[in-house]
DNA sequence: AGGTCTGTAACTTTTGATGTTGCGAAACAT
DNA sequence: ATGTTTCGCAACATCAAAAGTTACAGACCT
């Protein structure tokens, strides 16, 4: 696979749960269709299940499963999930000296902060049931 | 230093520069200043250079400057000129197969899109000159 | 009991960013 | 002209995060 393709990991797994909720879906299955590997699949949809949007089960029939209806999913629901902070990490080391580019990483930072908290509300308006075949 | 702060070198850099405008500044003394390394400063300033922010000057008094004055420099004219693409790219592989999850990912990169676009829009309220000392 | 899953803990591999060294080219001072 | 300063660039070395891998214990079903 590639890097940080977490999310994307996860929204196209979410996908295809989505469009057969009924079974269960194991992760051999999964990370096979994914073309990566099973425990990199229940590292990130364990995820998903510490955040109660998946359910996973041991054992002979087990697997994953939604936890919720799809259109009680939401793409935020998702990405929150995973805390992806798209907001790059202010590096630390230049939070000391001069006033002013204190004052500018202050700013950036909010602007970038808010950036985020739009874009989760934007994610917010989508639920998985608009991805399902009719 | 560390991963990804090429934006906050950046940032960093071009606040102390708009705060002496008049001189050169060597990426000796704001590679000593920022707490890193020469060459990696020149590569940073470089693509700054190349979008027209800054100049630099070869030899003796060399160095570098800014191309304009303060005011004429937005936040969102320093964020573009590192194409730092906040948006996670996709990774590609996932392109093809089922139609659900190519509706799922095409709906994501989008939304995704224009929270970057809201936010250079953003940075494009503020510009150098906010931050420098009277 | 035996087979099928998840859950986790190591460990290895890969990848991208940063740090480093070295040297050529340009500008300037003497 | 010669030497010094500084950028420009290429070729590494180092580092850190992500992904991939292996191994095994725990849970569950038949």
């Amino acid at each position: 696979m590639k890097q940080n393709s977490r999310l994307w990991l996860a929204l196209h797994t979410l996908g295809h749960i989505a469009n057969e909720p009924d079974r269960m879906h194991t992760s051999a299955e999964i990370a096979d269709h994914a073309g990566t590997n099973p425990v990199v699949v229940r590292r990130v949809l364990g995820r998903l299940r510490e955040a109660g949007l998946l359910v996973s089960e041991k054992g002979h029939a087990g697997g994953w499963r939604l936890a919720s209806a799809p259109k009680d999913i939401t793409l935020a629901d998702i990405y929150s999930a995973l805390d992806e902070n798209i907001v790059a990490p202010p590096p630390a080391d230049y939070a000391r000296s001069c006033a002013v580019e204190s004052e500018l990483h202050k700013h950036v930072t909010s602007v970038l902060l808010e950036a985020e908290r739009s874009l989760v509300e934007r994610l917010g308006e989508t639920t998985l049931a608009q991805f399902q075949e009719v």
